[in-house]
DNA sequence: CTCCTTTTATTTATTGATAAATAAATTTTA
DNA sequence: TAAAATTTATTTATCAATAAATAAAAGGAG
C-alpha cells in the first residue's frame, strides 16, 4: 500500500506530473505550455484552467519537489554516527524514485526569472534550516557545518547526473 | 603590461565581451540578441554579420571561457605539495577577474540545446584532462581521483557564486 | 423517468508580443 | 570611388495568454 492510493490523476496532477519531466528535461524557456499540454492529451489553453501563468506552473511544480526533499529528511531515523550516512542514502534513492524533480531543482538554479530564483534560495535555505536541525536533534557536532557540506554533496551528486558525467565523480 | 594590449577592443570582441556578461547574467534564453547590440551600441542585425545565429555567438563565448580556463590550469607552477592549493588560488583569482565567464559556464550546464550541451561536455572533460595531466606530471598521486575531487571543489565554489549564497559554503 | 437547468470539462479560434534572421540601403573610411 | 562598416526595413516563427463556444454530466422539478 503506497502513501498515495492508485487512483488515476486527476487532471491538474497529471499536468504537474508531466510539467515536471518536461522541465526538467528541457528547461523553463524550452518546455512551451502546448508541451505540457500534448504530454497530457489536452489543448494548450487548458493548462491556463489550472494555473494562470506558465511561470505558476513552474513554481508549483517546484514545491512539489522542495516538499519531497524536506519530507524525506524530516524521516530519516538514525543513531548520531549513522545520520549523515542514512540521510545521503535518502538522497540517493530520491534521486531515483524522483529523478525529475530533483532535476528541476538544479536547473532552477539557473533560471533567470526573479520569481524563480526567489523562490529557488528561499527553498534552499529551508532545506539547509531543516537539515541542520536534523543534525542538531541528533547530538552531531557542528551542526552547521555539516549540514553545509551535506547540502554541497548533495549538490555536486545531482550536478553530475544533471550533466551526465559517467566518468567524473564515480 | 598585461598579456592583452589595452588597443580598444574591436567590435566582434567588444561583442564578444558584451555577450559574455549578458549570458552569465541572464543566460541563453533571456539574452535577445538584440541586448547584446544595445550593450555595444550597434543594431540588432549587426551581431549577425559577425556571427551566423544566435547560438554561435554563445560557443564563441563559450570557447573563450575554456581558453581561460585551460591556460590557467597549463601555466600554473608549483611544488607536488603545493600544487594543488595553488591552482586553487588560480581558480579563485580567475573567478574574480574573469567572473562573467566562470559563472557563464556554471549556467551553459543546464542549457538544454543540444549543440551547447555537447560543447559543454566536451570541454569539460578537456579541463578534466588537462588537470589530471598537470598532477600527473608533478608527480601527485591518484591523480584521476585528486582531478576530479579538484574540480568538483571547483563546481561547488562556482556554483555557490551564481546562487549567491553567502551563508552557505563560507 | 423525462424535461429543464446549471455546472464542469474542454476545445476552437484568435490576439499580441517578442525575437531571430535576412536583404537591401546607406554611411563611413581609406 | 571602391570596399568596409553599419543601419533601416522587413519577414517569419513561436508562444503565452484570452475569449468565446461546445459538449457532456449532474441535479432537480414535475
Amino acid at each position: 500500500m503506497s502513501s498515495k492510493e492508485d487512483t488515476p490523476l486527476n487532471r491538474k496532477d497529471q499536468i504537474l506530473k508531466a510539467a515536471a519531466a518536461l522541465f526538467a528535461e528541457k528547461g523553463y524557456y524550452k518546455t512551451t505550455t502546448a508541451d505540457v499540454a500534448r504530454a497530457v492529451g489536452v489543448t494548450q489553453p487548458y493548462v491556463f484552467h489550472f494555473f494562470k501563468t506558465k511561470e505558476a506552473l513552474y513554481l508549483a511544480v517546484l514545491q512539489k519537489a522542495k516538499d519531497i526533499i524536506l519530507y524525506v529528511f524530516s524521516h530519516t531515523e538514525a543513531s548520531m554516527e549513522q545520520l549523515q550516512v542514512s540521510m545521503g542514502r535518502a538522497f540517493e534513492v530520491l534521486l531515483k524514485s524522483h529523478r525529475n524533480e530533483m532535476l528541476l531543482i538544479m536547473t532552477a538554479f539557473t533560471t533567470p526569472e526573479p520569481a524563480i530564483r526567489d523562490y529557488v534560495r528561499a527553498g534552499f535555505d529551508e532545506v539547509y534550516e531543516r537539515v541542520r536541525i536534523e543534525f542538531t536533534k541528533a547530538g552531531i557536532e557542528d551542526p552547521e557545518n555539516q549540514a553545509k557540506e551535506f547540502i554541497g554533496c548533495g549538490l555536486l551528486i545531482t550536478m553530475a547526473e544533471v550533466l551526465q558525467l559517467p566518468k567524473l565523480f564515480l
